[in-house]
DNA sequence: CTAAACTTTTGACAAATGTCAAAAAATGAA
DNA sequence: TTCATTTTTTGACATTTGTCAAAAGTTTAG
C-alpha cells in the first residue's frame, strides 16, 4: 500500500477509487496533483442556488448536507454525507445548468476538492476513470433510488426506524429538524416519533 | 447517418447513444451483433423479484413498468419506461445480487436486449463505452431524484399536477392504481384528484 | 460563564390521506 | 357482441400528519 505513504490526505480518496477499479499510478499522481485540500468551517455553503457547481468534494472529515428550498421556503434536506463520500450537486454538476440546491457544511471539514474541468480532463485522459465515475453514480443512484421507495411505501415512523437502523450515528450527528425534513415530515412530528420509541 | 439503413430496428438506440458521444464504427457493429431483439406481450415479466437481473432492455415500442411489493404485498411501482428508454433493476442489474423489483410490460414490447455479461465485455473492449454508461446513470440519477424530492416536499396533488406537466402522455397510458402507488398515495385518492382537476 | 441564538418538545386543533366496502364504468378475450 | 374481469369512483369514517404558538432545553460565541 504504498499510497498511504506517499500521499496522506489523498489515502482515503484513493483507497475509494482503487477499491473500484485498480488506479494507475500515473492516474493516482494526476487526481493528487489537480486535487486541492481545502478546510472549512460549519455552516459553510460550498453552493448557491442559481450558480453553477464546479466543484466535487470528498469529505476527508466532517459532515455536509444538500438542501432546497421550496415554493415557501422552506429547507428540504436532500442529502447527508460523511467522511470518504462525496459531497456534490448532482444535477448542476453534471448538466452545467444553475443549481436549485445548495451544499452546507453541518461540521468543520477537510474536503478535497476537484473541479469540474479538471474532472472532465482526467475522463478524457485516462479513459478507465470513466469506470470509477460510472460505479460511484451507479452506487449513489442505488442510494437514491432506495430513498425514493422508501418516501413512496413507508409511513413517517417507518421511515425513521429504517433510517436509524441503516445509519444510527447520523441521529447524533445531525439535528432533528433537517432529519425531519429529510423524511419529509414536519420537526414536530419527528420529535413525537422519536418519544414514541 | 448511415445507421438508419444498416440497422433499421437498432436505430433509435444508437442514435441516442451517439447523441452522448459518438460511438465507432466498430462499437456500433458491436452492438448490434451482441444484441437481441425481442417481442413479448403485454403483462410479461422480463424479471422477477429474487432473481438476479442479467439484461437489460431498451425499448423500440411499448411501454414497461418497474415494481415492487412491500411487507403487505402491495404492489408500489417505482418507474415507467417507454420508447427509447432503457428499461433495468438497477441494483441487481449493476450489484449482482437478487433483485426485490419486478419488471413487466403493461403494453406489448419490441425491445432490444442485452445482458450483462456482453455489456461487461463491451465495457472492457471499448473503454469509451464507459462513458456512455457513465452519462446514462446520471441522466437517470437525476430523474430519480427529482422524484424523491418531489416525494419530500409536494403535496399528492402537486405531485400529480408535476406529473401530468412533465409527461402528460404517461397519464393515458398507464392505468390510475399503477400512476397512484408511483405516487406513493391509495387510488381512492387519486381518483379524488383527478375529480377536483 | 452567560446571554443570545438556535433547537426540540408540547398542546390543541386542522387538514390531508388512508381504509374498507360497494357500486359504476371500462376493457378485453372468447 | 357479450360476459367475466379489471379498473375506477364513491361514501363513510379512521388515522396520520401538519400547523401554529408557546415553553423548555441546548449550544455557541463573546
Amino acid at each position: 500500500m504504498p499510497n498511504e505513504n506517499l500521499y496522506p490526505l489523498h489515502q482515503n480518496l484513493l483507497k475509494v477509487c482503487n477499491a473500484i477499479q485498480p488506479l494507475s499510478d500515473a492516474l493516482q499522481k494526476a487526481i493528487v496533483a489537480q486535487t486541492k485540500v481545502i478546510q472549512v468551517k460549519r455552516k459553510t455553503r460550498l453552493l448557491n442556488a442559481g450558480e453553477t457547481s464546479d466543484a466535487i468534494y470528498f469529505i476527508i472529515s466532517g459532515a455536509a448536507r444538500v438542501y432546497y428550498l421550496d415554493k415557501e421556503g422552506v429547507e428540504t434536506t436532500s442529502w447527508f454525507l460523511f467522511e470518504n463520500e462525496f459531497l456534490i450537486s448532482v444535477y448542476s454538476f453534471f448538466t452545467g445548468e444553475p443549481s436549485f440546491e445548495y451544499l452546507e457544511t453541518i461540521e468543520d471539514c477537510t474536503l478535497i476538492m476537484l473541479n469540474r474541468g479538471t474532472l472532465n480532463e482526467l475522463y478524457l485522459q485516462y479513459l478507465e476513470f470513466n469506470v470509477i465515475g460510472r460505479k460511484l453514480t451507479e452506487y449513489y443512484y442505488i442510494r437514491n433510488e432506495k430513498q425514493a421507495n422508501d418516501l413512496r411505501m413507508l409511513t413517517a415512523k417507518q421511515r425513521y426506524q429504517a433510517l436509524f437502523t441503516s445509519n444510527p450515528k447520523l441521529i447524533n450527528r445531525v439535528s432533528l429538524g433537517y432529519i425531519a425534513s429529510y423524511l419529509g415530515i414536519s420537526q414536530e412530528t419527528l420529535s413525537r416519533i422519536r418519544k414514541q420509541i
